[in-house]
DNA sequence: TGCAGTCTTTGATTCGGATCAAACGGCAGA
DNA sequence: TCTGCCGTTTGATCCGAATCAAAGACTGCA
């Protein structure tokens, strides 16, 4: 895959409100992504970065004995795709129906600026979820990861959890029985409300602000 | 602190093979910072990047409850101090006498490919971390730490350790005693040799590599 | 609408690491 | 060299989360 590429895709669009110029037209190309869909994957060349127009993104690496770790989530509105080496040392998949627009490549082309601010953007969210799985309870640490994804959803209420228990286990070092064991918890104390596993209401966000400091 | 300065210190001195205009002259300055002697904290204006010269560094944020979460080291030849918001969000402190000299500041002056490149450089670092922090078990985290250590030290054999087990223990996420433990575990089965606590030969590296993959 | 497969929840038990406690050892200062 | 202190090691016990197991709920498809 070339710098600046996104994945090959028969299933394009053009992005709403873009002139219809199509193939040559660079940006505002919509690439549509399927659920578990690879992006990416460790080894491949690195370069290209990539905007969620719509959907999610799971950013991960696996251990040789199969564990997982996933580093991150991508929502709706977010860049990703930022690597210091040649070489990808993640995988990138979908997580849902997505659709991922060019936000430029590291060769280059993109501002510089953008790039610091976007290295300096995953740095920091690297070191937020460093202090979430260093010293915190699997209560607090789901409490932490709730209260994320609410804000990077505008404080949406009910969220909207494009990540099954699986991807929310890899993220947080725990695994799916105590992540659905944390969520039973936190509903029977009433602090939200489980309209299915997808679809979580926050009825006291300020008693998750309290579990997580 | 204003931008681009040393903590106030009477004991500094000229770097070797410098020239000696002392005051104006910017660079070369060296710091002289005892163990635990604290060089910025959480709420101070960011800005001013280091340096370490010699001794080593502890990058950390503190929990309501005390509890602390060592967010990075940083030995002799390194740099630190970037952050990406106006204040800074960690502490800093020496581990041991230490030498700081000044490597530019985020406002302007440094170049900004150098910036960029430490960007990437704490974000590799952070991820790295989270990795380890993730999914290991205590033995695997301290071989990972081991062999990290080991290799910025320039494979000095035996390795020295500037910093206590509480420090270990705080940046792997475990207590200090099953640190402990676990570089008992190690030495019980030849794969390392503790002079003293804080001097560690790495007997069979490769055993350690194979425990943390 | 019913079915199959997958994801989630809940329960029982096990286990790794935390906590509590005490002994040990190395270093600084007298 | 002796002594006291602090950091480290080791031991005993406890606890939170992992594992093993099974039931329940949702989704897509026939």
């Amino acid at each position: 895959m070339f710098a600046g590429a996104l994945p090959a895709n028969d299933r394009s669009i053009q992005a709403p409100g873009t002139a219809t110029a199509a193939y040559l037209q660079r940006p505002r190309q919509i690439s549509l992504i399927g659920p578990d869909e690879e992006i990416y994957r460790q080894g491949d060349r690195s370069g290209s970065l990539y905007r969620v127009e719509f959907g999610a993104i799971r950013i991960y690496r696996l251990h040789a004995d199969g564990r997982r770790q996933v580093v991150s989530f991508h929502l709706a509105g977010e860049t990703f795709g930022l690597e210091a080496g040649r070489t990808r040392s993640f995988f990138a998949e979908a997580m849902v129906h997505t659709g991922l627009t060019s936000a430029g490549s590291t060769s280059g082309e993109t501002a510089s600026q953008e790039l610091m601010a976007m290295a300096l953007r995953e740095m920091i969210r690297a070191q937020e979820h460093l202090l979430v799985l260093g010293r915190q309870s699997a209560l607090e640490k789901l409490a932490a990861f709730l209260l994320d994804i609410s804000e990077r959803q505008g404080d949406l209420n009910p969220i909207d959890l494009p990540m099954t228990r699986i991807d929310i286990g890899d993220y947080l070092g725990m695994t799916i029985e105590t992540v659905s064991r944390s969520f039973s918890k936190l509903r029977d104390e009433g602090i939200l409300r489980l309209h299915n596993a997808r679809s979580v209401e926050l009825l006291r966000p300020e008693k998750l602000r309290q579990l997580c400091r």
